[in-house]
RNA sequence: GGGCGCAUAGCUCAGCUGGUUAGAGCGUUGCAUUCACAUUGCAAAGGUCCCUGGUUCGAAUCCAGGUGCGCCCACCA
């Protein structure tokens, strides 16, 4: 008996039971594929957050992997897909915190310990999540080398890689000045804060014979200096000189310094040195050598120094003091002044630059390293123009600070003094005694920023450095990610990789735009305006998301996600699903027709889609999978649908043998043909379908060979 | 202030190294329908390819300038 279809394609059904299928089949891991796949084409997946559900951007990434990767598995490669899930230090604490707030607790008011496990607890609990809805895509990555970036493994290479960074003087301890958010209470990186603009009041301050303009006024009791451009002829009589500066507490004597820092046009062309609260000034303080005088806190409050004005908040001190200058007649005149102020990129609280006692990466040699490889083309960017992004970045490297102070991470395994500022690495616990002051040492309690072990993400989950995987696997072949990431994450890995394994993480970088609503408007919380990949999923199957995630999105672009567009792919499954529904109503019981020998037309027909095979065989390797999705959709529909199969049912009718095996055999062929091509974008409708075909052979479609 | 990108049909976007009549999806309009599929088919309407200049036999495509928009970075306090 022939085999009969239903009327319609229902993805629900057919994509639970498929992914089963692929599961138990092995085939995911790479040691089970047959013996041609020899050659390995290996992706790492970027590590989702462990800390919630897969977003729009997350089934974007899920489908280009998957796409490549079923691509080359089907063309013979040896492919691994690695799948990961991320702590994400600082974003998952927040997450945790805030869950602590609705319940009416803090996170310091809590034991170390407590609040450790309990959000371990909470992050496995929705990596499980995470892990599923990464199956839902369909993604055909091999669990069975899943990492977290909390195992013992991952975590003691880490550590190592800290120490023989600090070994190789590529890690120091500060004083440095850090991001400091005060309402999280912990120090953040040059990526982890976001700058917005805001509108602020600039005071021109009477400091003695001068007048410097500043949006602090409140800072002013940490001041050290005033200092003028060395070629600015109005203030030259005063360089070196000490003037007397009257404060609302009182007078305080500052030095002159000349410095071509300064800017002659801006303000007055004279400027107040706060060093302990302004990152410019510290560094001028550095190449001058002058001190650091605090005068907030950890919270954001005044401190003592500042004597009457002790306790008061940032804002409130500001108001404060600017009164009370005016009232000295001390403010010469103020303006509204626009300029941008960075922010904790969680919280929007104003970041607080503090010099504090803590770990920092030197970025210069490592990032002059990434920059050669990149040059080089060892390693090589899918839309060209990222090499120059990439490269701007590496030419203005910054020291990265490390350190965070929050208990969800991974441990900076070193002892610090009690006393003076001496800290160093001590993986095994040995050091107890300073050895500048003999005062006792404790244990660090800082632990690492994320990208810290992110950024190491290649090499630590291949199983570096003695795993068969890694010495087969790495460098590994492409990394896709969000083009977000070009200076958060791809730079790190690159010089990461250099540093410790001497050889570049992977060989070409795909970096994906963001996912945009239907209007090109991008999603956020507070716009409601975030599709759920999920509920697409279940609306339209993950064949069609995945379709609409495709078509038409080309590399480093932005791209829109609207309903109506993946709901024209839904119906190109069930398009999809009709075609073999007729062609297997057109057969008969036995195979004999699969020998038959095509007409001369029927030829010209399958000879069409090998070209058409070639062609999309090339745009896959060029990764134009926009228009490699695109073409077989067109081919599919429009000339196997509407005109090659409408064509044949005139021949399929025919009294003639020959003609009719021919139709016949050419149907199957062009549908087998059409599957395979379709596959690495619907891989669960194709799949369903191959198994119905009548093809003598079969196996998964996952590992047919794709079309020549 | 610097960097990167974008501007093509009503909407969202393709158009790779310059080459007949500029394409797709959705939307719109008309017609068809006991057929594998109404989750369908056939057909139609719809474009100053942002503007100006240049290179070329030939420009949506390459170059220069302009305009508008988006993103990122930045220590003029």
């Amino acid at each position: 008996m022939p085999i009969e279809l239903e009327k319609n394609y229902n993805p629900g059904e057919t994509e639970s039971k498929i992914y089963q299928l692929w599961e138990e089949s092995g085939f995911f891991n790479p040691n089970n594929l047959p013996e041609r796949h020899q050659k390995p084409y290996t992706i790492i997946m970027p590590p989702p957050n462990a800390n919630g559900h897969l977003h729009a951007g997350h089934a974007l990434t899920m489908t280009l992997e998957d796409i490549m990767i079923r691509f080359k598995r089907m063309q013979g490669f040896k492919t691994l897909w690695v799948p990961g899930a991320d702590h994400a230090g600082f974003e998952t604490q927040v997450v945790y915190e805030k869950k602590l707030e609705k319940e009416g607790r803090s996170r310091f008011k809590m034991d170390r310990r407590q609040l450790y496990d309990e959000i371990l607890t909470f992050t496995l609990e929705n990596k499980k999540h995470m892990e599923n809805e990464v199956r839902r895509m369909g993604s055909s990555c091999d669990w069975s080398r899943e990492k977290f970036t909390l195992d013992q493994d991952i975590v003691r290479q880490t550590q190592e890689t800290f120490k023989k960074m600090f070994d190789d003087g590529l890690i120091y301890r500060g004083p440095g000045m850090v991001n400091w958010c005060t309402k999280h209470q912990t120090s953040l990186s040059n990526v982890e804060t976001e700058d917005i603009e805001k509108e602020d009041t600039l005071y021109y301050l009477k400091y003695g014979p001068l007048t410097v303009a500043t949006v602090r006024p409140e800072t002013m009791f940490g001041d050290v200096a005033v200092a003028v451009n060395p070629k600015d002829e109005r203030y030259r009589q005063y360089v070196g000189q000490t003037i007397e500066v009257q404060t609302p507490i009182g007078p305080m004597k500052l030095p002159v310094i000349a410095d071509e820092s300064v800017e002659k046009e801006f303000g007055t062309g004279a400027l107040k040195i706060t060093p302990a609260h302004d990152a410019n000034d510290f560094a001028l303080a550095l190449r001058h050598n002058l001190p650091i005088r605090p005068v907030i806190d950890q919270f954001g409050k005044l401190t003592a120094e500042t004597a009457k004005y002790a306790g008061l908040k940032i804002a409130e001190a500001r108001k404060q003091v600017a009164e009370d200058l005016q009232n000295l007649g001390l403010i010469q005149k103020t303006e509204p002044y626009k300029h941008a102020v960075p922010t904790c990129y969680k919280c929007g609280t104003v970041i607080e630059p503090r010099i504090l006692v803590q770990w920092f990466v030197k970025m210069k040699s490592l990032a002059d390293q990434a920059l050669q490889a990149v040059k080089d083309k060892k390693v090589s960017f899918v839309s060209e123009h990222f090499e120059r992004v990439f490269t701007y970045w590496m030419e203005h490297p910054i020291d990265w600070n490390i350190s965070r102070q929050i208990v969800w991470g991974i441990p900076i395994p070193a002892k610090v003094c009690t006393s003076c500022n001496y800290g160093a690495p001590d993986l095994e616990n040995t050091a107890h005694t300073c050895p500048r002051c003999n005062s006792p040492l404790q244990q660090d309690t800082d632990t690492f920023d994320t990208w810290f072990s992110s950024g190491q993400w290649p090499y630590l989950v291949l199983g570096y450095p003695e795993s068969p995987d890694f010495k087969t696997c790495y460098p590994t072949t492409v990394m896709e990610t969000g083009r977000d990431l070009i200076f958060k994450w791809v730079p790190r890995m690159i010089m990461f990789g250099l540093y410790r394994t001497g050889a570049e993480p992977f060989q070409t970088v795909y970096l994906h735009g963001l996912v945009n609503d239907a209007q090109g408007k991008k999603m956020s919380k507070s716009k409601g305006n975030v599709v759920n990949p999920l509920d697409l999923i279940e609306k339209f199957g993950t064949d069609a998301l995945r379709m609409g995630l495709i078509v038409g999105n080309t590399p480093g672009m932005d791209t829109t996600l609207s309903e109506d567009k993946i709901k024209g792919y839904k119906n190109f499954a069930n398009k999809l699903w009709n075609i073999a529904r007729f062609v297997l109503m057109s057969i008969p019981d036995s195979s004999d027709f699969l020998n038959a020998t095509p007409t001369s037309d029927d030829r010209k027909l399958l000879d069409d889609l090998t070209a058409l095979a070639a062609d999309i065989t090339i745009d896959m390797e060029q990764f134009r999978f926009y228009m490699a999705a695109e073409k077989i959709y067109h081919y599919v529909w429009h000339t196997f649908a509407d005109k090659i199969l409408e064509d044949s049912k005139a021949r399929l009718a025919s009294e003639d043998s020959t003609v009719k095996a021919s139709a016949q055999r050419t149907l199957v062929e062009i549908l087998s043909n059409s599957i395979k091509l379709l596959h690495p974008f619907m891989p669960f409708v194709t799949e369903e379908l191959w198994s119905k075909l009548p093809l003598p052979d079969k196996r998964l479609l996952m590992i047919e060979t794709w079309p020549q």
